[in-house]
DNA sequence: CAGAAAATGTAGCGCATGCTACATGGTTCT
DNA sequence: AGAACCATGTAGCATGCGCTACATTTTCTG
């Protein structure tokens, strides 16, 4: 006996008036996702985290499941916080490599982006380690940060460039992990590879 | 009352004839380091380590004292293999930034270099996370590289280029990431960079 | 109001970790 | 031979982890 967009009509427990489960799931999610943003990935652990948030293991994994699965629920809040930011810096016209990697790797340091780019960062190194879940996300996010690039560039007449947004991607992640690493290693760096992407505008002021 | 520069005469106890401490603790360092840099740094646990080894963790602690300097240990013989192997592959003249980088790119990709170039892009990116003692070393390494790049590459007049050498590590370290977390992802970067570091030739054969 | 169900507390299991205390052969020196 | 010492085995501790079983409280509904 199947129901399928059928429900039983009055006795409807999955949405009751003040519990909503659903609601603090979100509810949850949300706060997690700011003290990542705020503090770093760690460790990720449920204790640690529901100290933090003033709970217990036990109601983290009442409302997520497990703790998989609120990792991947925070990851994806994340997600959608920075798609929303993004979308409000993807303005103006499309612009050539060096010009946007300037632009980005500046955007980079601007205090609201800063914590996406280090969650993302750390992501993308657990990932790169194997770690689950966060390969599978890490693959998404490079997904998406790649189609990104390419809209905010301009377009080339024989197509999508092969490496091109991948470039600047890799450039943007190195200096990230890089600079994480080994603070003050990457001063400079901008500047250099800007002047080498658009070739040198001739100096005004020159005898 | 200070012995300095005066051993006891006769009775030397630090070096028996065949127990030989440091020995073994200098063997089983290569030893691991052999394993990192196959199947990459793992967790580093004592017990997973000394049962791949055929020992027990009591006699890794025996040897090393301490978890952690036995990371140490094991990463500044990788690091001191790495510097041989860079060593081969430092001859001829110094290149310019976009020659050296199609070099460096190719050179990660080979079977020899490839094992150090994960495990140091995992260390710099265990660093970045504030991971003990991960974190001192990868400054070491991002010092030590950058040192090497320099040395590869054609000297300027006007100095050190701030950002040259550390725009070229942040490249192949971005690279690497990428590569690891989400393989195929860097497909092109580096023959798209390449054709943008170094002037585009005039094509011979255009119309 | 009674009972069902949802939300939360308490306690604990099983596992893995780094590390240590103690005992015990085996070698070497006096 | 006896003593000292090195190398190693065995067992365990304390901690932290994800997760669960059970009991309890709170809340909603018939």
């Amino acid at each position: 006996m199947r129901y399928i967009f059928c429900m039983k009509p009055s006795t409807d427990r999955t949405r009751t008036a003040r519990g909503d489960k659903a609601a603090r799931h979100t509810a949850l999610t949300a706060e997690i996702a700011t003290i990542v943003l705020h503090e770093g990935l760690g460790d990720m652990s449920v204790r640690a985290l529901a100290a933090r948030l003033g709970t217990s293991d036990r109601m983290l994994l009442y409302y997520f499941t497990t703790r998989e699965q609120m990792i991947l629920a925070v990851l994806h809040e994340i997600s959608d916080r920075l798609s929303h930011l993004l979308a409000g810096h993807s303005t103006g016209p499309r612009l050539s490599p060096g010009q946007f990697l300037t632009r980005v790797l500046a955007l980079a340091h601007e205090a609201d982006v800063a914590p996406f780019m280090q969650v993302w960062t750390d992501v993308i190194a657990r990932g790169a380690r194997g770690m689950q879940p966060y390969d599978s996300v890490a693959r998404d996010v490079v997904r998406a940060w790649m189609a990104w690039i390419d809209s905010r560039l301009t377009p080339l007449p024989t197509g999508a460039q092969p490496g091109r947004a991948a470039a600047i991607l890799s450039i943007v992640e190195g200096i990230s992990l890089l600079e994480a690493a080994s603070p003050g290693s990457t001063t400079g760096v901008a500047a250099y590879l800007a002047a080498l992407s658009d070739p040198a505008p001739p100096r005004p002021d020159s005898p």
